[in-house]
DNA sequence: ATATTAAAAGACCAAAAGGTCTTTTAATAT
DNA sequence: ATATTAAAAGACCTTTTGGTCTTTTAATAT
């Protein structure tokens, strides 16, 4: 579905914003081990999404990452377009030069309701819806013991 | 939505099978300038899907690629699979564990059902539907004219 | 036979994605 | 002030994806 940055910016975030319910401003190594991400890329991720405005951090002791809150909420939307840019899930999904209702392909009629589907899914749902679900009970939006086989 | 190589070797082998329905053959120089991806490029997917046993080619003059009237359609899910593999469209939108319904996500239930779209929609249309939809008119299919601007 | 044609095979290259690690900077606590 | 802590910065590496090009093999036509 997303790629890898993506997917652990997202995850990130929304533990990030699960700790800030609580109150708490995680670093880095919580940050990884929690959304079961690589330690090293995890920071250059997080680094990455406070550069681009998304989150605050502080350095030293005591630090982290944490969201301001005067901000509104932060759709999920929005931070994908900022990692893998706008071409996702805009496009034709036959990879014609971008997809209209004008000169449609065979499978448009099909696709475009898809389409639309998936960016009202990530319109709709923000960092912040997550995190609240995720409060309310259950605990598997982050990581999930594998079976045992 | 695919990626390239899916992308090239879904429009080649519509071709193929649209200039089939008109009697012909077509090679590699060909089906790369109708599909407009690169030369060498569709010529090694072309092959690799040969190999796959997707499709058949003869070498020599009045050589090219065909497919076997014998077999059934090809549904395009079958291609994208082979290619991709079987976590294109099978695994948790979040990036969790494999998706299920005992332990979903917090977007999972928004995300099944578009997952089970797109499911849908590359299991039901093949090659060959695509192709016969195409030769019924359109010619949008696999190369559109850029725009002017 | 042999020249021609076109796919098959495979070496090779470039860019992007994914990931690791060290050094530097800025907080805080003592 | 200084030791400690933790993010920022950035160099570096690996794998995957996307792409190019040459050589070989197998058809066909003469
Ligand atoms: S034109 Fe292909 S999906 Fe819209
Ligand atoms: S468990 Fe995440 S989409 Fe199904």
């Amino acid at each position: 579905m997303f790629n890898k940055e993506t997917e652990y910016a997202l995850r990130g975030l929304v533990y990030v914003q699960i700790q800030q319910l609580k109150g708490l401003k995680p670093g880095i190594i919580e940050i990884a081990k929690e959304i079961d991400a690589p330690l090293f890329y995890t920071g250059k991720i997080m680094q990455r999404l406070v550069k681009m405005g998304f989150l605050l951090s502080t350095k030293g002791k005591g630090g982290g990452f944490y969201f301001d809150l005067n901000k509104e909420d932060l759709p999920l939307k929005t931070v994908i377009q900022a990692i893998e840019g706008g071409k996702a899930y805009s496009g034709c999904g036959f990879g014609l030069n971008s997809c209209n209702e004008d000169q449609p392909c065979s499978l448009h009629e099909q696709y475009a309701p898809i389409r639309d589907a998936i960016n009202k899914l990530v319109s709709l749902n923000s960092v912040q819806s997550l995190a609240r679900d995720y409060n309310d009970g259950d605990d598997i939006l982050l990581k999930r013991e594998k079976t045992i086989d």
